[in-house]
DNA sequence: TCTGGGGTCCTCTCTCAA
DNA sequence: TCTGTTGAGAGAGGACCC
């Protein structure tokens, strides 16, 4: 007896793009792209006209517009992408509750509970597709299959096909047959495979190895060494069509960060500074709102010819507070070498605890740093309480530190803010 | 072509303690 | 007391995903 084809992925076609040609539509039938809009910016979205001439998404937006001249650019609004995205969550929601959201337009559904309401996972798919383009007015695709790894590949045989004169529809659904899984699977290039990005890709090539069959003729030993153990063994697996990972409902965050790239590499140490508190402002802020607090902060520069380092921190307790943050993300900025110019900045916070948790073992999560008395501690939560409440009411940019008023401004980043890159 | 920003996960190296 | 082994944890780097 073979596994029923409980698994749908879902996802959304040139979602952005397509959003924001249902907002404007005389933008209909245009080279639409969204991403960052600067000499920096990449492309987050485009639409099937766009596709037709070789725009991509993570394509250099320099690149894209070459490509496409006459491309309507825009930067997107993640508010609106959002709001579309819940909404779509809840069109999911009607046919079961086992979801896993991948991204805001696309998530893994399992509908082994839904058969006796709403038919076969073909129909469910079927309905999912009309409920979408009802309330949504926008198209998706839908993959059918006994596992996560092939109801993705599905997903994408489902897609509509881009072409000169305009996006040919594709099939919608498609379903992987259980029996001829790996007629399906084998002919594909090893790149389809999850965990398998251009570096694995180039040095699986170097080994005779193009296809996901080669993959699986190869012995899982060799594969190994040339990738790694855990990689290795996952990869070997998943050749085999063997899958068994869960749909997975609300994984716990893991980590909260802000990163930003400059428009041109910055050389000033003391602009670094300014960036580096707003930056730890911004977390600290998130990490609030969430009610977390995290044990390990990391500084990320990224240098003017791509090389990347990182400085970080643990602590023994978890900390949520901005001052602190903004002390600790300093000080490590403050070690590293920002010569070279720095063309991106960052902060995170990882190794991440809720409230109710770090107050079962600890004091509490804005408990006191060494040296300083409760006092003190207590008055800087105020003081965040006092912020966030201000920022909440009156927008991020009503207050802030003394420190950055007349220096890159009261600029606080927001998640999805300049999201694909420097708007210069 | 010249490469964003949100993340997760893995590997390697080093240190420290048992 | 010294030496070797092992495991845990931290720190750093890198690959990958959408």
């Amino acid at each position: 007896m073979t596994a029923p084809l409980d698994i749908l992925h879902v996802d959304m076609d040139a979602f952005f793009a397509a959003v924001e040609i249902l907002d404007d539509p005389s933008l209909q039938g245009l080279p639409v792209i969204v991403g960052g809009t600067g000499s920096r910016g990449v492309v987050a979205s485009c639409s099937y006209e766009a596709r037709a001439v070789g725009v991509r998404s993570a394509m250099p937006m320099v690149e894209a517009r070459r490509r496409c001249p006459r491309a309507v650019v825009l930067s997107g609004r993640h508010g609106r992408y959002g709001e579309v995205s819940r909404r779509l969550h809840e069109i999911f929601e009607v046919f079961t509750p086992i979801i896993e959201p991948i991204s805001l337009d696309e998530a893994f559904l399992d509908v082994s509970g839904g058969h006796r309401l709403f038919g076969s996972s073909m129909e469910i798919a079927e309905a999912i597709r009309a409920r979408v383009a009802e309330d949504l007015k926008l198209s998706c695709s839908v993959g059918i299959a006994r596992c996560k790894l092939l109801a993705k590949l599905a997903s994408r045989a489902a897609k509509p096909i881009a072409s000169v004169s305009g996006p040919l529809a594709g099939p919608g659904i498609f379903v992987v047959d259980p029996e001829r899984e790996l007629e399906f699977l084998h002919p594909r290039p090893v790149s389809d495979l999850w965990g398998v990005g251009p570096r694995t890709a180039e040095r699986l090539a170097r080994y005779g190895i193009a296809t996901i069959g080669d993959l699986a003729n190869v012995d899982a030993e060799h594969l190994v060494r040339f990738v790694g153990r855990s990689a290795g063994a996952q990869l070997h697996d998943l050749a085999w069509a063997r899958d068994d990972r869960p749909v997975e409902m609300g994984r716990p965050v893991k980590s909260v960060g802000h990163e930003e790239t400059f428009a041109v590499d910055v050389h000033d140490r003391e602009q670094l500074r300014l960036e580096v508190t707003r930056m730890a402002e911004a977390v600290g802020s998130r990490l609030r709102a969430s009610d977390l607090g995290g044990r390990t902060v990391t500084v990320k520069l990224r240098y003017g010819d791509f090389t990347t380092i990182t400085r970080s921190h643990s602590l023994h307790r978890p900390v949520a507070s901005s001052a602190e943050l903004v002390k600790i993300a300093a000080a490590l900025l403050s070690g590293a070498d920002v010569h070279p110019g720095v063309r991106l900045l960052g902060v995170s916070v990882s190794s991440l605890e809720t409230r109710a948790a770090a107050s079962g073992e600890q004091l509490s999560l804005w408990e006191p740093a060494g040296g300083e008395t409760d006092l003190a501690s207590a008055a800087r939560a105020d003081l965040d309480a006092v912020v966030d409440a201000i920022r909440e009411r009156y927008g991020v940019a009503a207050v802030g530190p003394a420190a950055l008023v007349g220096a890159s401004g009261l600029r606080v980043k927001q998640l999805g803010d300049s999201q694909w890159g420097p708007s210069r």
